[in-house]
RNA sequence: GCGACUAUGGUGUAACGGUUAACACUGGGGCUUGUGGAGCCCUCAAUCAGGGUUCGAUUCCCUGUAGUCGCC
């Protein structure tokens, strides 16, 4: 049967995984390597769908499920005419499948655990107490209620109680691709757990092996559904934390199993990140997509594309934005909330071409963010993301011409101010 | 003009006559990677002025100054 999506590979990066491809959805080709803009609750915040088609010129989007599913519910949407009716947006959308927010607003919500480990070892004592506490299998009712939630991982799913009104809800494999088809995304994503980066190897590994069990399920679930088949395609998603022999296990089942594509999730360290995407990309087969999960930062995505991965999604344009930090070609990250800008007349960054950087100075922005104004945020998020857009395009465009050291060398080098 | 009350960081408030004058916001610095218009950490910053009582005064007394309220 033609799947609703198919990914070929039109330049190879020589003497690396990394290549530059098109990504056929059932909503249009996505050119890679791509950024998907992340909007969670059916909206990349504070931009209308006119915005990011002007301003921010990103070719795909990605919703998430169990945010969608507590609020409004996927049935509004499916009667609305699915996702992209709903929020009057025609390009491609992918949804993920709620497993990752099974770990970040289940157990380590409020724990100050990201999927990002440091590097070094830190504070141990601390960590080992988060890693009890973040080990969704040892959570008893009793324990999540004394703790004001619950998040309980068995064999067939998860049961966890909504961040937003703490009523009780359970997610399994099955229940994640209904729920997803509902939605309609052109790119659904099998359900999973993430683990923290401080469970312990052997946590790591039963995880895995569960994950895997559901993998199985979700694509089997997918495709009993014909018509959901002809427009949607469904991606495994390969974990196994910092593990590579894990890694490279989980790259193996999932590349066995009839997935369209696949998202790289979990925890790395940000020295190894590279190594590691490098054994899942060796194993995971080159006709097919693969999508690195919530990893973005500049660098970063340098770092997925020379080993192997075609898409990238991450909150941070948006999230820093929101807060008044954004990226810059000479300087970094800058916080334009800093009192150094208050009279600052000059372009956010100085080599931009987007909206905010054409028409706005740091110190309007400055002003905005400072007095709390909604355009602030707005504007910074504009810009982060048309960055981060131009950045990829960028990318890509050296892959095709075959200068892509010297585009990363020349990038790099302004924005880390080398 | 008279009387009462008040006077503590930029702002609003704490502190039986007894360690280093506390808290919130603001200001400054940092964190943020399948979302978090949030949150957390660090930090700058004050006893209106001048006398007096006391071992010791933000605290009690006097004068001045300023403000608020009330009264001819």
């Amino acid at each position: 049967m033609a799947s609703a999506i198919s990914f070929k590979e039109v330049t190879r990066l020589p003497g690396t995984l990394g290549r530059a491809g098109e990504l056929s959805t059932p909503h249009g080709v996505v050119s890679t390597p791509a950024f998907v803009t992340v909007g969670t609750k059916a909206t990349v915040k504070s931009l209308t769908p006119d915005d990011l088609n002007s301003y921010v010129g990103n070719q795909i989007a990605l919703a998430n499920t169990y945010h969608l599913f507590l609020q409004p519910g996927h049935e509004v949407i499916k009667e609305a005419g699915g996702l992209h009716s709903f929020m009057n947006y025609d390009k491609p959308l992918m949804t993920d499948s709620g497993g990752f927010q099974v770990f970040s607003l289940g157990a380590a919500f409020g724990k100050g655990v990201t999927k990002f480990a440091k590097g070094e070892d830190g504070d141990v004592e601390k960590e080992e107490t988060i890693e009890r506490e973040a080990r969704p299998t040892v959570y008893s009712k009793e324990i999540a209620a004394a703790h004001g939630k619950l998040c309980v991982v068995d064999e067939e799913g998860v049961t966890f109680t909504s961040h937003i009104d703490g009523s009780m809800h359970r997610f399994t494999a099955e229940r994640s691709i209904e729920i997803q088809q509902a939605l309609g995304a052109d790119i659904i994503v099998a359900f999973d757990e993430c683990t923290s980066p401080t469970a312990d190897y052997a946590y790591q590994k039963e995880a895995l092996e569960r994950t895997h069990r559901w993998a199985k399920r979700s694509v089997m679930a997918h495709r009993r559904d014909y018509e959901a088949v002809k427009k949607q395609g469904i991606y495994g998603v390969v974990q196994g934390g910092r593990h590579l022999d894990l890694r490279k296990e989980s790259a193996t089942e999932m590349a066995r199993l009839d997935f369209d594509g696949f998202g790289i999730g979990g925890s790395f360290s940000k020295e190894d990140l590279g190594e590691s995407l490098r054994v899942v990309n060796e194993v995971l087969p080159a006709d097919k997509p693969r999508h690195l999960l919530g990893i973005g930062e500049p660098e970063d995505i340098f770092m997925g594309v020379e080993n192997g991965c075609d898409t990238f999604d991450c909150v941070a344009p948006t999230r820093i934005g929101r807060t008044g930090t954004i990226y810059t070609t000479g300087e970094g990250k800058l916080d334009l909330r800093k009192a150094t800008f208050t009279r600052d007349l000059g372009k956010p960054d100085s080599a931009c071409t987007c909206y905010t950087c054409t028409h706005f100075t740091r110190a309007y922005i400055n002003h905005l963010l400072k007095a709390g104004e909604m355009l602030g945020p707005h504007l910074c998020s504009i810009h982060n993301l048309h960055f981060i857009v131009v950045l990829t395009d960028g990318i890509r465009q050296s892959i095709l011409d075959q200068t892509y050291e010297q585009f990363k060398v020349q990038f790099l080098s302004r924005y880390l101010s080398l």
